[in-house]
RNA sequence: GGGCGCGUAGCUCAGCGGGAGAGCACCGCCUUCACACGGCGGGGGUCACAGGUUCAAUCCCUGUCGCGCCCACCA
């Protein structure tokens, strides 16, 4: 107020007449609605069966006419100017006034000012100096100010009254249909009414320079960007902002009057009385401003008001400013914008410096859930049928930037039985010792799938951080979920199911201790997706902990983690295992048949993995053998794994026809694939202008197809010879 | 009237310049000693349409059609 930003004035603001307080801009809600457009004539004073016609949405307000404004270069109306109209049913003598507000192409091209009760005609009416008549009062009926008639109506009614009245006298011309946006209060429900009132406004254009620079300069960004460009077309068309309410909750505004309407604007009840005397010359009674203050001028404060502001706290020394405000794209006009521009102002520092905007979840249809629309879906219902943890985890696999969604309740569902996945395997663990040990190296374990698990949780622990540090809070949540459903359960848990209780302990204790650092990983990393189950778990996997999950230090895995080696190879056997796997389902060998395995044509570096993993392949795939060979047995089941050849032999019972079709299938997709590479690398173009590792990268694939389809080719013929 | 966004597998959605992915649903097999809220395998997509840029387009540009949202004083 002493710098000049906060004022009263005498304005139209958009008051709403079921609340009978003033709203902001903001809270006025354009709702499409089917209306009419009526004709009015207006006698032409002087000149006998004249008249001049003017259009209307809202009839009531020609109580309230203080003038006709046309075109100052329409040639209809130009003897007209100057000249009066009789109001009818008024008997005003208002006055015809050129303004080019006045839209020749518009209703008649002549339209009733009504200064009082319409933004525009407000402006006209300051223009020429025109009488300013307000015909409501605070519950929009009809006011003192109009005809007897009509006092005391409701503004609905008195539209009727006129509308009714004008047609008896003949004056009402015609009534078109007309599609018009009303406003609404978006609390009251109402439409709201231009009003002409004493209110507080604050200077918001001044206090949105330095927030519209804050963000010109990137101190403070959005995300995703995109709204940047909302804030600003906001910011930079910012309106004069009424801050006083109407009503009994809020801030009551710090604003005392003395007897003769001066007003004193103090800290404190005592500081106006001071204040008061010490302008007066002698103690004088005050009263106080009933008005409270809109509740986003205080919610922008909130950032510092929290924290004992105007008191230098270690709060706000430590809190202001924030890092990451979180909010939906709804509230950066009403909150966002102006704790940027309190901040600013008071603080001189922005607020925060991200703001993160985050996805609206809509109904099934894509509506907007609202409360007066009824469609809200209750989380306390989904949470009773699924778990905070799996609405929790779903909503975030669902944030995708810059898109709303559609709550899906399978996706909860999929999600609640994650965390029983989860809840599953930490139970395996439990009953099978593998729980954290506090010397445990990670960096020191020997066998290839420890090392490798080791390695792929390293990797996945990265990522997610990478992730959540890049605000992809979507990406991270499917990254945890591939690795734990994928990589942890599926391969690794299943691969250290026989190294457990194998015959040898180191390894047996060694696998323990690994599986336990894995799983505290995944706790540890999934943690802020699924709270409740990872906390619970944290606790009773082991009863000495430093500390609860929720205070526990986000991981770091180091690069020494990382092992190509072993992912190398426990990708091969994976692939093998994945193949053989399909093989027998499409071929219909059930697993108990324990059907071995030969493969023929391996690399020396596969030779070496194939002995090393034999026993894990035979494991994982359920068979009853796995031995390198030098050809393919006869009756065999074959499939191409790389550069080798893999059998399964099955004698008596194979399917020659069924195989052959099988194998052609497959190789069928390879030399379509293998047309596509020479299609591409026949191109002069591509060599020319693609980058070296992108053509030999197409090289390499269409060889290894090459090599693929003259294996599946042997084993055609091998086929053919048996059949 | 301005601005933003979306149309990708039956459904809900990721991906956004170098050979299309997930969840659910669907089909087949499996009561294998963590888990049937499970396991293994599989089918399914001219990435809305039309042009353009590029050696290369689901991805970039333009336009069209359809859908949604925000802002705005049209009587």
């Amino acid at each position: 107020y002493r710098e000049g930003l906060i004022y009263k004035d005498k304005r139209l603001v958009n008051w709403d007449p079921q609340l009978e307080t003033a709203i902001s801009d903001l809270e006025v809600e354009q709702r499409e609605t089917a209306g009419s457009l009526w004709y009015f004539k207006y006698p032409v004073e002087g000149e006998e069966g004249r008249t001049l016609t003017v259009a209307t949405t809202r009839p009531e307000t020609m109580l309230g006419d203080t003038a006709v404004a046309v075109h100052p270069e329409d040639d209809r109306y130009a003897d007209l100017i100057g000249k009066h109209c009789i109001l009818p049913l008024v008997g005003r003598r208002i006055v015809i006034v050129a303004d080019e507000y006045a839209d020749p192409e518009q209703g008649s091209g002549a339209v009733k000012i009504t200064p009082a009760h319409d933004f525009n005609d407000f402006e006209v009416g300051r223009r020429h100096g025109l009488e300013m008549i307000n015909i409501f009062d605070t519950r929009a009926c009809i006011n003192d100010a109009a005809p007897e008639a009509y006092r005391g109506l409701d503004r609905f009614e008195a539209r009727d009254r006129v509308v009714a009245e004008m047609q008896a006298l003949g004056l009402l011309e015609r009534v078109e249909e007309h599609d018009h946006t009303v406003p609404y209060g978006d609390r009251g429900g109402v439409p709201v009414e231009p009003y002409l009132t004493d209110q507080w406004f604050a200077d918001a254009k001044t206090l949105a320079a330095p927030a519209i620079k804050a963000v010109e300069d990137g101190r403070t960004r959005f995300f995703p960007e995109n709204w940047t460009k909302t804030y600003f077309e906001w910011m930079r068309n910012i309106q004069p902002w009424c801050i006083s309410r109407q009503l009994w909750w809020g801030h009551q505004i710090p604003a005392w009057y003395g007897p003769d309407g001066e007003v004193f604007v103090e800290l404190s009840e005592e500081d106006a009385v001071a204040a008061a005397a010490a302008h007066y010359g002698k103690k004088t009674a005050l009263t106080r401003d009933e008005d409270v203050l809109d509740t986003w001028f205080s919610s922008g404060l909130w950032p510092f008001s929290t924290l004992g502001w105007p008191e230098e706290t270690p709060e706000l020394a430590r809190y202001y400013p924030t890092d990451v405000l979180v909010t939906g794209f709804d509230i950066i006009f009403f909150w966002v914008a102006r704790m940027m521009m309190m901040g600013l102002h008071f603080m001189d520092e922005v607020p925060f410096h991200t703001v993160y905007v985050h996805a609206l979840v809509r109904d099934e249809q894509g509506q907007k859930m609202s409360k007066s629309k009824g469609n809200v879906i209750d989380p306390l219902e989904l949470i009773d049928a699924y778990g905070a943890d799996a609405l929790r985890f779903t909503l975030s696999s669902l944030a995708a930037p810059g898109r709303d969604v559609r709550l899906a309740e399978s996706r909860v569902e999929s999600s609640r039985n994650f965390a029983t996945k989860l809840w599953n395997a930490a139970r395996f663990c439990q009953l099978n010792g593998c729980v954290p040990d506090a010397d445990f190296d990670p960096a020191a374990v020997q066998a290839t799938v420890n090392r490798w698990v080791v390695s792929e949780t390293a990797r996945c622990g990265r990522e997610v951080t990478q992730k959540i540090e890049g605000l992809r809070f979507n990406e991270a949540s499917q990254l945890l979920y591939q690795f734990i459903y994928g990589t942890f359960c599926g391969w690794y848990l299943e691969s250290a199911k026989p190294l457990l209780d194998g015959n040898d302990p180191a390894i047996g204790a060694e696998t323990r201790a690994t599986a336990g650092w894995a799983l505290d990983q995944v706790l540890l990393m999934l943690h802020p997706f699924m709270p409740f189950v990872t906390e619970e778990l944290w606790q009773s996997l082991a009863a000495d902990r430093a500390s609860d999950l929720v205070r526990a230090a986000w991981p770091v895995h180091p690069d020494g983690l990382l092992d190509e080696e072993a992912e190398r190879e426990m990708s091969w056997v994976v692939r093998l295992v994945s193949g053989i796997r399909s093989v027998q389902a499409e071929m219909n060998i059930p697993h108990a048949a324990r059907v071995p395995v030969v493969l023929i044509g391996l690399g020396d570096e596969a030779a070496a993995w194939f002995e090393r993993q034999r026993s894990l392949i035979m494991w994982l795939a359920r068979l009853g053998d796995a031995s390198v060979g030098e050809a393919v047995p006869p009756g065999s089941v074959q499939m191409v794994h790389d550069e080798a050849t893999v059998a399964l032999p099955i004698a008596d019972v194979i399917d020659i026809d069924q195989e052959m079709q099988r194998l052609n299938k497959e190789k069928a997709k390879r030399v379509a694939e293998i047309d596509k590479s020479k299609k591409k690398l026949s191109n002069q173009g591509f060599l020319a202008k693609a980058p070296a590792a992108v053509v030999e990268t197409q090289r390499e694939r269409m060889a290894e197809e090459e090599r693929a389809v003259v294996k599946l080719e042997e084993a055609l013929a091998r086929l053919a010879s048996i059949g």
